[in-house]
DNA sequence: TTCCTTTGCTACATTTATCGTAGCAATACG
DNA sequence: CGTATTGCTACGATAAATGTAGCAAAGGAA
C-alpha cells in the first residue's frame, strides 16, 4: 500500500555536497514543503484538511511532500489520523516563526 | 536586453489568497530560491560564481529564481556586476541563519 | 584595430515535477 | 446494508527545471 521511494537511493536533488543545511534547504525549497509546515503550526490537520489549508494543492504533490517531511522527521501521522509536527518538526517551525512578521513589512515595503 | 516578465499579470502561484506571508513561503519555496539567498549570505558573487556554488544548477532557472528576488527586493545586481543581498535581503537572511544549526543537529538525529 | 576573456543572460530540446480530476481500500458509524 | 470519513494512488495534461550551447556587451591587453 505504499511507494515510499527509498530513501538511499533517491539522490538529493540540488546538493550533491550533502552537507546537511544544503540538504535542508532542498528538502525546504519543493513546493509546498514551507507551507505544509506552516499549516500544521497551530494543530495536527487531517490530509484533507491540510489541502484545504493549502488552497487545495494536488494531493499527488502534497503526499509527496508529507512522505519527504515525514522521512526527515519534521511531521508524523498520528494514530487517530491526521498530520502533526514532531518535536524536532516543532524546532524547525520555530526558526520560521520569525518569517511572519518579516513577510508584513516585506509587503509594506512592496507596496511603499 | 531584458524579458523581466510582468509582475503585474504574473499570478502569484500557490497562494492565492494574497497574504504576504504565503506569497513569500511560495516565492522562497522554489528551487534554488533559499539556496541563492544562503550562497550569498557571505559575499556577492557572478552570475557564474552562483552557478558554480549552486552545484552548477542550470542557468535558465538560476536566472529566473534572480529575477524573482530582485524583483521581490531580496537582492541586486551590482554596478561592477556581481549579485548581492540588500539590506532587506540580508534581514531576510538573518531569519535563516539559525537554521544551519539546526540543520547539523538533525542530521546527527537521522543518523542515530 | 583585433584577439581574448568575462560579464549577464537566452534558446532549445529533453526530462522531471506538479496539476487536476477521479477513484481506490480501509475504517467507522448508522 | 449504505454512507461517510480516513490516507493515499492512477493517469493524462500542463508547467517547471535540466543540460548544453551560445549570444551581445564590456573590458583588457596586443
Amino acid at each position: 500500500m505504499a511507494k515510499q521511494a527509498d530513501s538511499k537511493t533517491r539522490s538529493v536533488r540540488g546538493s550533491r555536497t550533502g552537507r546537511p543545511i544544503m540538504v535542508l534547504l532542498d528538502l525546504l525549497g519543493r513546493r509546498w514543503a514551507l507551507r505544509i509546515l506552516w499549516e500544521l503550526q497551530d494543530a495536527p490537520l487531517t490530509s484533507r484538511a491540510l489541502r484545504s489549508a493549502c488552497d487545495e494543492a494536488s494531493p499527488t504533490v502534497l503526499q509527496a511532500r508529507l512522505t519527504e517531511l515525514r522521512e526527515a522527521g519534521f511531521i508524523e501521522l498520528g494514530e487517530g489520523g491526521g498530520y502533526g509536527l514532531t518535536p524536532l518538526g516543532r524546532e524547525l517551525c520555530q526558526t520560521f516563526m520569525p518569517l511572519h512578521r518579516f513577510a508584513e513589512r516585506w509587503h509594506g515595503k512592496k507596496n511603499a
